[in-house]
DNA sequence: GTCGAATATCTCGATCGTCGAGAGATTACC
DNA sequence: GGTAATCTCTCGACGATCGAGATATTCGAC
């Protein structure tokens, strides 16, 4: 590997780690505009996420999304409730769980936020050739697996 | 463009969110490993990208850099002080400021945790052609505009 | 069916990180 | 020299998180 192939795999590292700094200012952003905290943020998408695989997250499972104790998941969940962004729901099945269901409003804040950037990003991807993005998918993919490890380790 | 394409595009892009998290992870990792909290991990890398250009952090400078207020950098410096990786050093042309010095043994800390991770990456990039990691190029500088432009607007 | 163990959530008190307001020290400007 | 601007620190308050334990509900063994 010539040496100017090995500068430009580190400036490669460099430009995925700026790339998530922007990512989590996305969180940052979406957090400042509606009062939210990082947290709080982190936990809409988690609950977001359980509803689109039709999934309807319990406050306990939603402490493991975001890794919370059970004592700190009682005190999001009263914030999100308080601004009107979830709604405790007990499950009849077994009422010691609570479920927990995004307000409609919530629905489309995120939408309109989050859903807004993955359109325009997937815009931007219409000037690549499925083979690049091929490649693009096999770096992603790598690279993740890379990190993963690092963390496992 | 064709169906296909499309959700191959937004693949991509939940992709690059799985890898987010997983970046996130490794600072938590760090932060676990040596008995820190998020913002003083945050604080260590800006301090240590600094010293690599060849600049001394001020508290100023580092306040802006992790987006704190002067009474929190102030907690943040007396925290990592305490536990014996930076050292406050009065400027002596300025003497209202406070310079900040990494400690070695912070130096090897973060080195090997970050160092090793980017070493992994990049050799993990050696499977890659120039062409294809210029595409890949592209495509994070690409990514990287359209979500800062995000986050601008 | 009943009783004890396991599970799910909540309450309470304590700790820690962050902030606003303002003080103290130093430098820059006129 | 005196006043404004700059940089950091102190103080008191607030909020997010936690551990320990309380409460309510379900499960399993008998």
């Amino acid at each position: 590997m010539s040496d100017e192939g090995d500068l430009e795999r580190r400036e490669l590292a460099l430009l995925l780690r700026r790339l998530n700094v922007e990512l989590d200012a996305v969180t940052a952003r979406f957090a400042e505009v509606h009062g939210l905290n990082r947290t709080d943020v982190r936990a809409l998408v988690a609950i977001m996420d359980a509803a689109r695989r039709g999934e309807a997250l319990t406050a306990g499972r939603l402490g493991e999304a975001v890794d919370l104790r059970s004592a700190s998941v009682t005190a999001l969940v009263d914030r999100l409730e308080k601004v009107g962004h979830v709604r405790r729901v007990r499950d009849p099945e077994d009422r010691r769980r609570v479920g927990l269901e995004m307000s409609e409003s919530a629905m489309v804040a995120g939408a309109e936020h989050f859903g807004g950037l993955a359109r325009d990003l997937t815009a931007a991807m219409d000037g690549y050739t499925d083979e690049e993005l091929a490649v693009v998918r096999r770096w992603l993919e790598d690279m993740t697996a890379v990190i993963t490890r690092h963390n496992r380790a």
